[in-house]
DNA sequence: TTTATTGTTTGACAACTATCCAACAATGCT
DNA sequence: AGCATTGTTGGATAGTTGTCAAACAATAAA
């Protein structure tokens, strides 16, 4: 098991979250995240119409502004949801966030 | 006392909220409002270190994403926060992010 | 060892963004 | 009428972003 870097908790960045929340494919990814869990990159990213390159790009976006938490596992690579750091930087950003969010919703 | 256009609270798109949100001067803006209450562009705008041209566009931004309403009365804007209206939209969202984003913090 | 799976990297490209500057528009004041 | 104030608009520009396609890398399975 390997982990991918990380921000540290501290150093995660508001605005960086923010943006990185603003992209329609970035937050149903968080969303499906919040909702089933830890998954892998092919699953969390499955029929979201676009190129799996692009997705890899989003995924890696997603890690850098610090909200999920990528680990390796063989071939697969396993993503998580950073809540507790998040909400510890951050209280009830992400949850509003959520409640606004359905999963395969309007956002 | 003129109303410029902007978004009803139903039209109001999260992922435009956040991207608004994602940029530190306007983040800025937006706390200012929060803090001090309407203010005129001029007020709202002093001291960020960008052009007026610039600040002026992101008052534009601002007031597109449903974030801010801008009232004209006599050759002066006022600015405010709509804070029903996002509270309405997406519970807690402008709550949160305002408690992580001292004005003239380090966001 | 060969093949399939999973995901990343690189290059290309069009679209968008933030910024400044200069010019403008609208209003109020003298 | 002339001037100052307040803010917007349009042009230019440099940088960023989202996307696809093709090639690649790493691992597992046959």
């Amino acid at each position: 098991m390997r982990l991918l870097p990380h921000p540290a908790t501290d150093d995660i960045q508001l605005t960086e979250v923010l943006r990185a929340l603003s992209d329609p494919i970035r937050l149903e990814i968080v969303a499906r995240l919040a909702t089933y869990g830890e998954m892998t990159c092919t699953v969390a990213g499955d029929s979201l119409g676009v190129h799996k390159s692009t997705a890899s790009h989003h995924y890696r976006t997603l890690r850098e502004a610090g909200l999920v938490l990528t680990k390796q596992e063989g071939r697969l690579k396993y993503m998580s949801l950073r809540r507790d750091d998040l909400e510890a930087r951050f209280p009830g950003l992400l949850d509003s966030v959520l409640l606004a969010t359905p999963v395969g919703g309007h956002a």
